[in-house]
DNA sequence: GTGAAAGCGCTAACAC
DNA sequence: GTGTTAGCGCTTTCAC
């Protein structure tokens, strides 16, 4: 009931041979080693014959080397994240590690810990995705030397990979004056953004992006055009029913800051007879298959997780993930027909 | 630029005791040896102080215990296996365990692969979520004497904890005919399901349940009003344009088989005025917080990740996964205002 | 009260 | 061509 699993001595002592050749043989490097045909064979035959594997623990201690790579994440339960998840994945056996993923829940303290963690189990890279305070994170892997690559958010003692806010924001918002109904001079105050947290590195530089924009085409833009109101659903519907009763009525163009803003605004809508739909333009930072499907046209920025990660894994094959510096990726426009 | 991780002895002889003192001082049984307050101190000082960190291969090579346990996935990507590995995470930490997710994209070769990888690591329990083939994956635990458990998919050589589809699907479709505008026993025929694979375990349970209850109300239901047209968006959107092109417009009620049927549904209803869809009940087997969002009332029923992987982890706990029976969950039906 | 020593399963240098 | 040996870093029994 309780199969112990066979050690590369039980292997060796069935084939007649030393736990040395079976290491060989079992790794492929048995030629260099002129290891006879047949003991090869005879060997691998016992070994598939009692279902040898490896243990990684002992192999990994002998060798210095786990094999393991880790990512740590805000949550798992997360379009975006989830995505990368998989991207991480696959990228990471691709280039033969076995990758690790393990949430941290946007709490620097747990962020830290999980480092540690998976560094006692020995992971020999680690990327680090949004995370809260991503400097902490650097200098526990400072100490036990591990390379590691900032993602998404950057920090400041590690390469880092971040979307292009600034411009993805500048995209969005073109294309949403753009398509909004034209404006007289007197009406670019109902040009709006809404959801976010104002201190949140993303945010801010999605505010500079629609700023920027804004301001080329219409001149200023005044606070009350920008709220970044938190990442609620419900703040998100709270501040739109505020926003439409100061303005009687929809604002012209509306930047929506993540999609769990976006379902806030999609209650206020449904509520509105399509013919009021019409008057606005609606843009949302973040991308969900689901509202492709919307019954109002919505324009979305989708951000590249296989590109941030592409270039992460770069960074850290070739080293340069030591150096700070960070590049920015840019993200892609999706036209909601 | 390259710290190496100081090991126990290191401290050891820092602190002027030996490794086995060390030991006992930094696992907390040092009372139980009798060790002096003084040299406890003393050592977990040191400890900290060199930013001393367990080496868990090495501890759980020795102590033949790692720690881990491990859950695969389909794919990390997906809103319900998402929530999974969220609330997998939560429930193994809390039991001491360190949790390890990874996913097999659907691919019973990749679920044995990985099951081994993650027994070659040492891993302690498996949890095997939706697997294409469970029975694959546990004749290899039993090989290797690992405990496991199926999830949402049953398997027949271990415990298995799945949602009642059964139930859930008869709770749907009384709902769904509850709100339908009044049939006229001529106009059974117009209750439909759609979406999912007539073969899937899943989608088998479901269309049996939606058959007994429709069967119950308005007498046998006919095959023309089962469309199992496969688990994709485009699939979904075809087949609901088919079918309008058939009855001269909706049908009274539809159960839409998963939320990506339910995008390609929503594509097609996008283009209807709403007056017709005020003549036909929707719902939908499986949750999206986006659809709750939409424009049409949606009955949607939720599946209880967290109550599955609750008795999973009972299982485990108490052995009872070592005998293959199955457990059935009820999931939860959301009225969507 | 604490240390010495053996060994978990594996690998790699060295031996012959 | 293949075996012997010395660890990797830790835990635990036994010794004093």
């Amino acid at each position: 009931m309780k199969p112990s699993k066979p050690t590369i001595f039980d292997i060796a002592s069935l084939a007649g041979v030393s736990a040395s050749t079976v290491s060989a043989v079992l790794h492929g490097n048995w030629r260099e080693r002129r290891i006879s045909e047949t003991t090869a064979e005879r060997v691998k035959r016992i070994a598939e014959l009692h279902e040898y594997t490896l243990n990684r623990q002992a192999s990994g201690l002998r060798k210095r080397r786990s094999g393991l790579i880790g990512m740590i994440v805000p949550t798992h339960d997360n379009r975006f994240f989830s995505g990368m998840s998989q991207t991480f994945e696959r990228l990471a056996r691709a280039r033969g590690w076995y990758p690790l993923v393990v949430s941290t829940l946007r709490d620097p303290a747990i962020e830290v810990a999980t480092a540690r963690t998976l560094i006692s189990y020995r992971v020999e890279h680690l990327v680090v995705a949004g995370a809260t305070d991503p400097d902490a994170v650097s200098r526990v892997c400072h100490t036990y030397g591990v390379t590691h690559v900032n993602v998404d958010l950057p920090g400041t003692m590690a390469g880092s990979v971040i979307s292009d806010n600034f411009w993805g924001a500048q995209q969005l918002t073109r294309e949403l004056l753009k398509r909004a109904p034209r404006l007289r001079a007197s009406e670019r105050s109902r040009i709006h953004f809404l959801g976010g947290i104002a201190t949140d590195y993303a945010t801010q530089r999605r505010i500079d992006g629609f700023t920027d924009v804004v301001a080329a085409h219409y001149g200023a833009v005044a606070p009350g055009q920008v709220d970044a109101c938190g990442y609620e659903a419900d703040l998100a519907e709270a501040a739109l029913r505020a926003l439409c009763a100061r303005l009687e009525g929809l604002p012209s163009a509306l930047f929506i800051n993540s999609t769990i803003a976006l379902e806030g605004v999609v209650r206020v809508l449904k509520a509105l007879p399509s013919e009021a739909l019409a008057n606005c333009s609606f843009g949302c930072y973040d991308w969900d298959p689901f509202a492709d499907a919307l019954s109002f046209p919505l324009l979305m920025v989708r951000q590249n997780a296989q590109e941030l990660l592409e270039v992460a894994f770069g960074m850290l094959d070739d080293g340069s993930c030591e150096q700070p510096h960070t590049v920015e990726v840019k993200p892609t426009l999706v036209f909601g027909d």
